[in-house]
DNA sequence: CAAGTATATTGTAAAAATTACAATAATTCA
DNA sequence: TGAATTATTGTAATTTTTACAATATACTTG
């Protein structure tokens, strides 16, 4: 590899996840307490260097998401690439931001190697983040905004059953924005891919709701008729 | 530093444009015939190596336009990462994607240092591309289907005066699709972004079309509030 | 067990947007 | 002057979106 080539090859490559929940106070991103120089002792978006000989950006990220939740199937997807000469004070450092949802319910959440503690904060109470990741996190936020309201991903937050409530909650929550409850059951319910499970809140001192499913196989014939969903 | 990190300083990265250009024979890609190796003499899409010491992905991006076209002011927006490990043949390379929209009629395409020659090909008559370049193009394309279905970034690709049927073609060309003329029409002034310029086409031998250019400020406008721009 | 509390569920009419469809207009050329 | 070629325009039917409030169901409490 000759000189010119070798200036070239210096450079590392990360992954940091913006990590989205949901439950009864809204929309919660996952932060971990670094353990680990630089920015030892801040809050941070969960994230790590890629092994060179081992990982592409995606299964880096994939790596990481399983470290802090033990989880391998997770809605997870590539946001943007983040390369400010600046941004790292250890080198240049590029990293690749993506964007995971989880099922808050149903999972907890660990430290792992490189997280002291990993916490929930609700999204409109993040501490000030160190690099450059309050910019990763309003851009995944924007995306995440954009993406629900083009692809049926909100039930990726929710429990496996899930009253109309919740749902509605989800959208308000994300597209920070009220819907009419009448017209958003019509809207929803017209797009035919959630089902009615037959089952019912119990425990609740008001009228239970019904509980439903999302129905991942007609979406999928949806989509292949060239469905355009939108809310 | 210690070996730790050494290990992780190793990366190159590089970027990859998606350059698309639209005439009357439709929508073109812009790529280069290599003059370097790897891949000497194939058609591939013109890209760089980002110099760590100057360039962020964005810069370099813009550079690499710059030097094909001689232009700054384009339209430019970053598409993903690729990052397999066996996508270069030379180490580690990281390569940021990106897309950019060229009025054609307007500017001279040059060859470059790293390009003995750049050609437009037709978007369904590619030449099989070395690296990942294929998979980039495909992601590039759906990604301006989705775009131009939500933003008027159809005016980068045509010359400042334009008419309705030049517009109507090239969406037709990107969404693969046709429209009724005159619902087309309809649809395009009431959004009320492209302005009557006065004038009208001549020595063609048929009805002279009214020529319209882009109002980007009225665009903005609606924008403001929020509005939601489809097609 | 009756009344109270709290949320779930449902329909309809008006307005707006989309769709389907074809005849006339303006220029150049022979 | 007419032939050729593309540009331009309107309307009715359908579908989608919007705005709006009364009733239903379970649990809790007195």
């Amino acid at each position: 590899m000759d000189v010119n080539l070798q200036e070239h090859f210096q450079a590392a490559v990360s992954v940091d996840n913006v990590i989205f929940g949901f439950d009864t106070n809204g929309l919660n991103v996952l932060l971990i307490y670094r353990g680990a120089e630089p920015y030892r002792d801040h809050w941070a978006l969960p994230g790590d260097l890629i092994d060179l000989k081992a990982d592409t950006p995606d299964s880096a990220a994939v790596k990481v998401l399983r470290n802090l939740t033990g989880l391998e199937e997770l809605y997870i997807d590539q946001i943007r690439t983040f390369g400010r000469l600046d941004r790292h004070p250890y080198g240049r450092v590029f990293t690749v931001a993506y964007f995971a949802l989880i099922k808050t319910q149903d999972y907890s959440v660990e430290a792992s190697s490189w997280a002291e503690q990993a916490e929930w904060f609700p999204i409109d109470k993040l501490p000030d983040l160190p690099f450059d990741h309050n910019e990763i996190f309003n851009y995944a936020k924007e995306l995440l905004k954009m993406k629900i309201r083009k692809q049926p991903i909100g039930f990726e937050l929710l429990p496996k059953h899930f009253t109309l409530t919740e749902l509605q909650r989800l959208y308000e929550a994300i597209l920070e924005k009220e819907f009419d409850v009448r017209n958003f059951r019509k809207k929803i319910l017209s797009m035919d891919f959630i089902t009615d499970t037959g089952l019912k809140q119990h425990s609740v001192m008001h009228r239970p709701a019904k509980l439903y499913k999302y129905n991942s196989r007609k979406y999928a014939k949806l989509m292949t008729g060239g469905y355009d969903f939108d809310l």
